[in-house]
DNA sequence: CTCCCCTTGATGACGCGTCAACCTACGATG
DNA sequence: CATCGTAGGTTGACGCGTCATCAAGGGGAG
């Protein structure tokens, strides 16, 4: 097809931005919440699944369904945020193969003791410095992107 | 300042919108670096910057400073790509206490034989799918909001 | 010149995520 | 109901990045 090998130069510079950014706003928010919470993000990803589902449980195979990870990476964090009481393991009653990830009153008053101010950051560090019509064209964007790269990916 | 404490939806799917395309982004790089040319992401960001470089040869402090990253990382890495033949170590003349990283021919072999595919794959995924309108905007809110959150951040 | 402090880089321990191997249980098929 | 393929989950080994620590050189103040 003969394309130019390599990018130009405005889309290096845009490609770079845009990693950078990734990476400044996730050192931004895991150091937030890892003072005041003393949760990772992944941690705290968990927890906020759990939270948002009626009964504070949910099945290992739809947290790795929601949070697209791998089931081992589950299974290792789950075993150490057990130990830390943040969540208790059960059996599956439908599915004796299946494991039950549950919230445990200290992991809800750790998400709920987070959220607010990692709200706060994600308004401060992005949302609060977008226009309306800005934003209006990343949620387009971002929506076709992964579209496209998840059909790319597979 | 009496701020809802949440996000709402609008926002809350925009901002897991921006994370999952970065996961998904980076899965797809790494993959495609991997499978091209037996290089993980790092390594070739280390590769790239010295084949930019005048001599292909930078100060272990520059490297750290142009990737954004620890003297730790940095260190650990060139350590493994030393042993791999990508890079070599020498000593600064200017400062003892420095160590000069030197590309070397399958470095550079290594870093000519990625670039097309891995630029290739970044315009499929990214650039390709934006219009020009679009692109404009991200270029302005990308650099904004790095600005933004580097002076948040520190 | 001589301290003293800072910078530069290397190293080891540790935490987290990935990969491969494994086990158990489900469920379709015969 | 016996079998076989597959899904769900756990575990251990390994690789990479972070942190704390260390050694050693630079460079300024006195």
């Amino acid at each position: 097809m003969a394309r130019p090998p390599r990018l130009d130069e405005r889309q290096r510079l845009v490609w770079k931005a845009y990693r950078d950014l990734y990476e400044a706003l996730s050192a931004v928010m895991s150091e937030q919440l890892l003072r005041d919470a003393g949760l990772s993000g992944s941690e705290y990803a968990v927890l906020v699944e759990l939270s948002h589902s009626p009964e504070g449980v949910l099945r290992a195979r739809e947290l790795c369904g929601e949070l697209g990870w791998d089931r081992s990476r589950l299974s290792h964090l789950v075993r150490r945020m057990e130990q830390r009481g943040l969540v208790a393991r059960e059996e599956c009653s439908e599915d004796a193969r299946g494991s039950m990830v549950r919230l445990t009153d200290a992991g809800l008053a750790a998400v709920d003791d987070a959220a607010p101010e990692h709200s706060e950051a994600i308004r401060r560090c992005f949302f609060n410095v977008l226009t309306n019509r800005e934003l209006d064209t990343l949620e387009v964007v971002f929506d076709r992107l992964l579209d496209n790269v998840t059909r790319d990916g597979s």
